[in-house]
DNA sequence: CCAGACGTTGTT
DNA sequence: GTCTGG
DNA sequence: CCAGACGTTGTT
DNA sequence: GTCTGG
């Protein structure tokens, strides 16, 4: 998430602009930038949530390793995502995302982004959980996927949800929803949209950081 | 009725 | 919270 | 998603 | 192998 604020208030008419550090590295069970509804429901506000959806009904956190991704196909049924497919969705801004290749070890990741180079807008669900008595309350998202198009499939068979900006409206308002239309929103995005790049391996551990994670690394 | 699950990805 | 399994 | 830990006893 | 941390 590098998008600079002035660009992500223009691109999803956010009211003000807040100072978001540029990320390179930002990690499941991190706080990330995500645009819902306002209280209103009228507009939209930018909100901080933790990457990986804790049900409302959770005993403990300890699913939220396994909810960072919602399968669109099946995400309005499921009892952790149902009720957040239902009331409470957001659209998750990137720059771009990462997928791996090769073994466990010595994975190399790509860089997957538009060739246009706009920011891109993840399909998200977000949820509240009150916490226990040895966890804190959070505020949680999920970001949606689909079948992975011909740009993605060399790498994975699955990629996130993309939503033009066309589309906003549509996906963060579910009472004016219509079932076909909103699975075609979360349809997997038109080939040749976006282009892959090598980064460097040093992206595999998220306590590194920075612009220079972006060069491959090099043959020494 | 109560108990137990509730998830995705990747790898095998 | 809500559904499934027993 | 990937990386890294995964344990106890005894000693400082 | 499986869980935790980031």
């Amino acid at each position: 998430m590098t998008v600079a604020p002035d660009v992500l208030a223009a691109l999803f008419n956010l009211s003000g602009s807040s100072d978001l550090a540029e990320r390179f590295n930002l990690a499941p069970s991190q706080e990330a930038p995500v645009i819902v509804r306002d209280e209103t429901g009228e507009g939209r506000a930018l909100a901080t949530m933790r990457w990986g959806l804790v049900p409302s009904w959770a005993r403990d956190s300890k699913i939220a390793h396994r909810t960072i991704n919602a399968r669109s196909e099946t995400a309005a049924e499921k009892p952790s995502f149902r009720s957040a497919f239902k009331r409470r969705r957001c659209l998750v801004p990137a720059s771009w995302f990462y997928e791996w290749q090769g073994e466990a070890g010595t994975k190399v990741p790509y860089r997957i982004q538009r060739a246009d180079g706009r920011p891109l807008a993840f399909a998200g669900l977000w949820e509240r959980w009150k916490g226990s008595a040895t966890e804190p309350a959070r505020t949680s998202f999920t970001v949606l996927t689909t079948s992975a198009n011909d740009d993605v499939a060399p790498l994975h068979d699955r990629m996130p949800c993309l939503i033009e900006p066309g589309d906003f409206d549509r996906w963060l308002t579910p009472e004016v929803e219509d079932p076909d239309a909103t699975r075609r929103l979360l349809d997997p995005a038109p080939a040749g949209l976006l282009t892959l790049d090598r980064v460097s391996s040093r992206l595999n551990s998220v306590r590194n950081e920075g612009p220079g994670l972006m060069t491959p690394d090099t043959l020494f």
